[in-house]
DNA sequence: TTTTGCCTAACGAACGTTAGTTTGTAGTCT
DNA sequence: AGACTACAAACTAACGTTCGTTAGGCAAAA
């Protein structure tokens, strides 16, 4: 990838990130670098091109973060602590490219759309297989295995909607937070 | 509202359900009719005018919802698990309509966007204010409270993304579970 | 006889994309 | 140093398609 595709790549993450990728329009992307809509083609085979390789680069961004932390040989709820940690760090040092990686997944079509799901199921799998781990372990509540792993997801990943880079939370503080929020949910009680 | 507008209504959100808002053409909708585009006119005003009605009917469901739980005098546990109750039953009973809302209100535009982000805040500070009542009363931790509120939310929505009406637990047990998980991280500990 | 619901036909605008060409720049050879 | 080559990156012009929407009319129900 050369430097100069990297640029616009980026350029246009920002404007999907704002309006959405089935809402922007070649056209817009081309205006906001200011070049010609027909220029884009010279750097990108097309426009789901753009969103193919943002998605997929964020997805293999995570499937390395677990896999790191699969292999190991932590407890899980110290496990848990690395996951929630990497998966912030991930969200919001690549904050564009994470909105769209979540939001606009669903527009890849055909393969592409097939290998996507498999690979967010890979990275679920690698979730839930810690929780199960802290079960395994009698450290963690007997929960709906599904149930739990969704739950810590979808906490972790609304980040998006209102982290501000400005904000007084930096992403190491987040994690910490929303660690201790999720692991007070799974660890069994010491009365 | 008639009959026959109510019955295009929900053939129109069963697709926007499935393609989004922006990737979904007027004549998607009038094929799953078996009506011709133009007949769609005679029922609404524009295709965005399906998206507000949409947005905004579940806007005020929720809205009805938090108001009547806030003018009860119930302690903030049981205020808690009454909002996470009725919010995951409005969110399954009506899951084309909620995930459009969840998903799509951006493709809302001008006064329509503002109103409707307005009507977002306001639930949004609902759910805050009983966070706050249970800091009060000595029985939450005194946490960041706009983090203990976004993170309530974020595991209530994303239910929309995993939910199965034909699934093993039905929408109270759901709310059940999600509220033991948000509880036992908003308690304080009894150690 | 008014209203409801749909039709046909078509509008201009915007869409993603292509073919073919020009420009600027960096490296190579005489 | 100056001429030649190669390539990247942009351009102009246009393609066929699809988009949301409108105007006006027709048939059946109320």
């Amino acid at each position: 990838m050369t430097e100069r595709k990297r640029q616009i790549l980026q350029s246009a993450q920002a404007i999907l990130k704002k309006k959405g990728y089935a809402a922007t329009s070649v056209r817009d992307i081309a205006k906001s670098l200011e070049i010609e809509p027909a220029s884009l083609y010279s750097h990108f085979k097309s426009k789901e091109d753009i969103l193919k390789l943002t998605c997929f680069d964020m997805a293999s961004k995570f499937d390395k973060a677990i896999q790191e932390i699969n292999t190991l040989y932590f407890d899980a709820e110290q496990q848990l602590r690395m996951a929630i940690r990497e998966h912030v760090q991930i969200l919001t040092s690549h904050l564009d490219s994470a909105i769209i990686f979540l939001r606009d997944w669903r527009n890849l079509t055909g393969e592409s759309h097939l290998k996507f799901v498999e690979k967010r199921n890979s990275y679920e799998n690698g979730i839930r297989k810690i929780i199960q781990t802290g079960i395994d372990e009698g450290r963690f509540n007997e929960s709906d295995i599904k149930f739990a792993t969704l739950t810590v997801l979808s906490s972790v990943n609304w980040i998006v909607e209102w982290y501000n880079p400005n904000g007084k939370l930096n992403a190491t503080q987040i994690a910490e937070k929303l660690s201790n929020f999720i692991l007070s949910g799974l660890i069994k009680n010491k009365l």
